[in-house]
DNA sequence: TATATTTTTGCAATCATTACAGATTTATAA
DNA sequence: TTATAAATCTGTAATGATTGCAAAAATATA
């Protein structure tokens, strides 16, 4: 993962103007990793920016996702979360305390030789199961 | 993947009472392989039952995944699709036609060693990008 | 400073899904 | 068979996430 120090340079180098909610929403996301949804951003900001509204975050997360600096976690139908980390990783969600853990995952290691022929552009690999902590405290 | 030979049978040994209306969406869902959405389901089945509700669809589905017969695809997050064949595989969608091609994966290519002390009950493995008649027409 | 452009905001509209209650069908028992 | 209970299905209303849109605010340009 990249580290980022100055996140209004990182959006200008992304082809962003950065205004105060782009940079507050971006920071948010690198601050918190456990892949916050719409609302937990929204709700979150709130008091920092109390004019903010729902739909600029929908907009702004928008325009991160299309510049390639934001990729949506679609593991659960019902929740879209969203991740700044863009280098190649995978997720997994815990059904019993929900949280969504990243790891690594070789590029090479799914590189499918099935597809002949076909140019990928996406991967998302995803799994779920029963954390580590969870498992424990069940016996 | 298994073939299913009666389908009236295959939902009582998985414990599930076979109405029409269940019969009919689950041998939708045998004979049209591309993975479709309870829309696509819905209208392609009232022809066949005019009195079908989409809630029915929806009820029915919910219960065939209760009873692991039937698994979500959750390639795009704003399109939820079926899928009848649970045996272990991957997805594909061509972000050109939008087709949606499974794809053989070895269980154990995936077999991620980094979660000692985890129980994985779900995976899940989406690629997205151009299929090969969709890039040959590029040229 | 005046004007144009970009960004943000708030609210209405849309769309997929769920809740619910009544109707219909199927199972059970007299 | 007939009456009663249980399960299933249906139609509509409610919910909730996302998008559309037009006005307001902020920023850039002349
Ligand atoms: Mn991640
Ligand atoms: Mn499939
Ligand atoms: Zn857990
Ligand atoms: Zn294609």
């Amino acid at each position: 993962m990249v580290i980022i120090q100055n996140v209004g340079q990182y959006l200008l180098d992304n082809g962003i103007k950065p205004s105060i909610q782009r940079i507050k929403i971006f920071d948010f996301l690198m601050k918190n990793h456990e892949h916050p949804t719409v609302d937990k951003i929204f709700l979150s900001l709130s008091d920092e920016i109390p004019t903010l509204s729902k739909t600029t975050v929908y907009n702004t997360l928008k325009l991160f996702q299309s510049q390639g600096i934001v990729n949506i976690v679609n593991i659960e139908d019902h929740e879209t979360r969203y991740d700044c980390d863009t280098s190649f990783h995978g997720h997994f969600k815990c059904l019993e305390c929900k949280n969504l853990y990243d790891f690594e995952l070789e590029n090479t290691e799914l590189n499918i030789n099935k597809f002949e022929g076909f140019k990928i552009t996406e991967s998302h690999y995803y799994l779920k199961g029963l954390c580590k902590s969870c498992l424990s405290n069940k016996i």
